[in-house]
DNA sequence: CAACAGTTTAGAATTATTATAATGTAGATT
DNA sequence: AATCTACATTATAATAATTCTAAACTGTTG
């Protein structure tokens, strides 16, 4: 990601108004070296911790599902307990190590392409993700 | 899955009481002709059709996750709102339709077996389970 | 700068899940 | 077979996550 991109004229060309909390959002989420992986609880703090005025709750909930609406984010959904948000919404895949909660991208080249030889018929393929889930080697339980 | 399995003694042997609520959602879950997926929902629905006394849903909940901890049950996580589980415990992929909603076991043979070229140092991996979305081909959005 | 439509906000409402504590029960012990 | 005890079930309350509401606010247009 590019820094100091406008982001109020990349909110304008998908029709969200330009508004200082969206454009708060944008300069915490991309202006930064690298994509990365956030809760809803992560992001709030984030926010509080950057801005000087208050964020409330419902707008960062709103903003979040406008940008996921929108192609921004994207959802990773690990179980029915911890959901994150990518900011990497390019078509990739995942590790996710156990012992400390973390979403970790895949290099493209780790995983070859997944070839579907069969689909369901009448439905046309949307995505297709990988989820690898790490823990510690040395996790033998007594 | 074998119709009228001793429940019972499979209970036992992986040391959970085999007390009345546990032996019917054995029997709810298990004797069928092929296995299935599920919300708490639909579980929580089957059970109130199929039993004449009445189930807690805490009961619901308690026996869903011990029966998830002794390897009875898998849950696989679609969206942060979607979570179904899952009694067939084999890894497994699977395709989900986003016009039904529903959950379907993709063969064995219809994805090639996915090789992971490069893991994070230190970690073993634990599961590798791929996703496949698909919706209706006809959805052109006006 | 006036008008409007879309946005933010605090707080209430809703939903999903878990905790609590009293009661019930399976399986072991007499 | 009666008793015992640890574990399970239950109704209900509590908590947590998310969404709704309706009033106040603000970016944009003309
Ligand atoms: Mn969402
Ligand atoms: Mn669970
Ligand atoms: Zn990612
Ligand atoms: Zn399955």
């Amino acid at each position: 990601m590019p820094k100091n991109c406008n982001f109020i004229e990349k909110l304008r060309e998908v029709g969200l108004r330009p508004t200082k909390q969206r454009v708060k959002m944008c300069e915490v989420l991309y202006n930064r070296e690298k994509t990365f992986h956030f809760t809803i609880n992560d992001l709030v703090k984030l926010l509080s911790e950057k801005m000087n005025q208050k964020i409330s709750l419902a707008t960062v909930y709103n903003t979040v599902h406008a940008f996921e609406k929108k192609g921004y984010l994207k959802e990773i959904s690990i179980d029915s307990h911890k959901s994150y948000f990518d900011t990497n919404t390019s078509a990739h895949h995942h590790f996710f190590d156990e012992d400390t909660q973390e979403l970790i991208d895949c290099d493209e080249n780790d995983i070859d392409k997944i070839n579907i030889k069969k689909n369901i018929t009448g439905k046309k393929i949307n995505s297709v993700e990988v989820l690898v889930r790490v823990a510690s080697d040395n996790q033998t339980q007594k």
